[in-house]
DNA sequence: AAAAAGATAGAAAAAGTTTTTCATCGTCAC
DNA sequence: GTGACGATGAAAAACTTTTTCTATCTTTTT
């Protein structure tokens, strides 16, 4: 965690940009939450630390979380954008009902393994992956 | 791509609505697609067809084509969201280098087992999947 | 120190996408 | 034909996200 936060001072300095109070409280928040969040949710968690802060900056504040890699952008198809830090972090692989829009996290290390040869053979050096699958939960078969 | 018609009109008798014109033109000119197409595109792609068609129009029909689970949604982060037929499609998974851009693209039956398997005990009916690795290419790589 | 330059933040406006409303039209059953 | 009901297009509304603008804060330069 304190780590990841480097991850983003660093990047923040080699732009010349500057670690903000309101940056460092995004930042903070953001790597504290666990699943994925939206800007919207995100900013309502800083509100009561900081009330005076903008929507406007825990967009911006995000973007770079994204760009510097330590967030990835999500999309449920609920209309917002959804952030998941994506440091050291134990990856979650989505199983996605269109029926329900309901998510069922997993892991599954067999799969990971795969990854990596297939990485391996196409000479990349992989350090993120995503995979959903897309189909209909129990409740909404037919 | 004739059966994929027949799975949308038969929901659409199933939940008592109608099969119009607008949405034959819509659902053909989707199908005929092979990438993943934002409304706005299938929109423009319509109007010369039917002039006097409407977005509204365009965007229920996609609604309903998800629902039926003959589309589904993507979203790339450009601000649209993007459907994809899934309907008897070869899968691409992609290795995306986050240095160049390159995007190489790759099958694993292996891994496509893993995901049904995984399906499976979720009690999940999968009919699509999103396989992503993000890293760096071999001309990338440091 | 003071001034200058550059970046940031918050508020509000703007932009852009998607959904909803509404009046009208078409279709089907009777 | 008449009535019922869904569908449509146009416009308005609702939302999310980005941009603009001005004031403020840091850092650097003089």
């Amino acid at each position: 965690m304190k780590e990841a936060k480097e991850i983003f001072e660093k990047y923040i300095a080699g732009k010349k940009l500057k670690f903000t109070n309101q940056r460092n409280l995004i930042v903070e928040t953001f790597l504290k939450e666990e699943g994925h969040i939206s800007t919207e949710e995100l900013y309502r968690k800083v509100i009561p630390k900081a009330p005076s802060i903008g929507l406007a900056t825990v967009y911006r504040t995000l973007k770079l979380l994204a760009e510097c890699g330590l967030a990835h952008e999500r999309n449920f198809g609920d209309g917002q954008t959804r952030y998941e830090h994506s440091y050291e972090h134990i990856h979650h692989d989505h199983l996605i009902c269109t029926g329900c829009g309901k998510i069922i996290e997993f892991e599954n290390t067999d799969i990971e393994k795969l990854q990596n040869e297939i990485a391996r053979k196409n000479k990349f050096k992989a350090y993120a992956h995503k995979l959903e699958l897309y189909g209909f939960c129990n409740d909404c078969k037919k």
